[in-house]
DNA sequence: TGCTTGAACTGAACGGCGTTCAGGTTAGCG
DNA sequence: CGCTAACCTGAACGCCGTTCAGTTCAAGCA
């Protein structure tokens, strides 16, 4: 069997999500396809790229059409959106900060989110600087739940680490960020 | 020679800071003390635990006195000065961060925001969620900081992405936060 | 002073990692 | 049918964190 780039990032999606990222190493998605981990680097000039390759496929699929309504309800949307697209993988939202860090990727929710806050705010400079704020945020809750979570699971937590709701959690802190700036418009 | 516990965090600490932390190893830090890697974990149990010795650390040297006056004045100050702590290290922020998603240190800042919220808000649940929310934001904000100027300095990115003013940016965006619990009280 | 004890460390090994490279294979197109 | 470019092999390199049985040595006690 002969791969492409698009068929390396598919399979190392499913290795994330059924072994994690500590154990999305190049070996295991070569053994997974077959292929020699050097055979990789044909598609990935390294790890980081398909990492990032990784992240943006993610994040494609979890993608939703924006909400029609006022800037602040679409802003709200699209944190939320981004949030569950990173919950509905393993590991998902550390990929995805560790992606946008290094710069290779992870871009498209924060592009969208300057974009709605731009409408919104009339203000571009405050529009970048909110958007990384709420992005910087949500990426740090959803890296949080995750861990947490999953340590949980291996037993090695408290429980009332665990009956937090994160979802009601990270909508008021978003919320607090969008009250901030409906005091400046 | 032989040495303690808080002579392994100091050296680590040192290390960390002249060559970052992808380079702060067990084997470099060994070497570094003129000592067997395998001496370090007389010390501690494994690595995860060294760095969160050294995240407490970090973050105690770069302590300061809490000033007075109202509660959302001494919350900036606590993020201000959380930021200070982690840029006064190469790759702080990043340390801080990973040892405090590991939940094995750097809890300091956050239970003193926490501290400061709940005086101010009367709250308990908004307080916890905004000192989260806080923290998130400024770690994020560091590292992503301290990740770009490095990349920078290495020549990898464009100057647009230099000439920022984070310190501006970064007091924007907890402002955005604290403006946002304002309308609450 | 000599003895004991436990903290600190040695040295070698284990399995795994990302990455490189020279060369082999094979699908698809002209 | 032959060529070309995409895809892959297989072996190696130099790292990494971690383990473990055994050694050294400073400090306290008799």
């Amino acid at each position: 069997m002969r791969y492409r780039r698009e068929d390396v990032v598919d399979r190392a999606l499913r290795v994330l999500d059924d072994y994690g990222l500590a154990d999305l190493t190049m070996r295991r998605l070569g053994t997974e396809l077959g292929v020699q981990p050097s055979a990789l680097y044909h598609h990935f000039p390294n790890k980081q790229a398909l990492l990032a390759a990784v992240a943006d496929e993610l994040l494609a699929r979890g993608d939703r059409p924006p909400p029609v309504g006022e800037w602040d309800d679409r802003a709200r949307a699209a944190c939320l959106a981004l949030r569950d697209a990173c919950l509905a993988w393993r590991d998902g939202a550390e990929v995805v900060a560790t992606a946008r860090a290094f710069g290779l990727g992870g871009a498209a929710p924060y592009d969208g989110l300057v974009a709605v806050l731009r409408d919104g705010l009339a203000d571009e400079e405050l529009a970048t600087t909110a958007a990384r704020t709420l992005v910087h945020f949500v990426l740090g809750h959803a890296t949080d739940e995750q861990l947490r979570r999953q340590a949980g699971s291996a037993g090695a937590l408290a429980d009332d680490d665990l009956d937090r709701d994160f979802t009601a959690e990270v909508t008021t802190g978003v919320d607090l960020v969008l009250a901030g700036l409906r005091t400046r418009v």
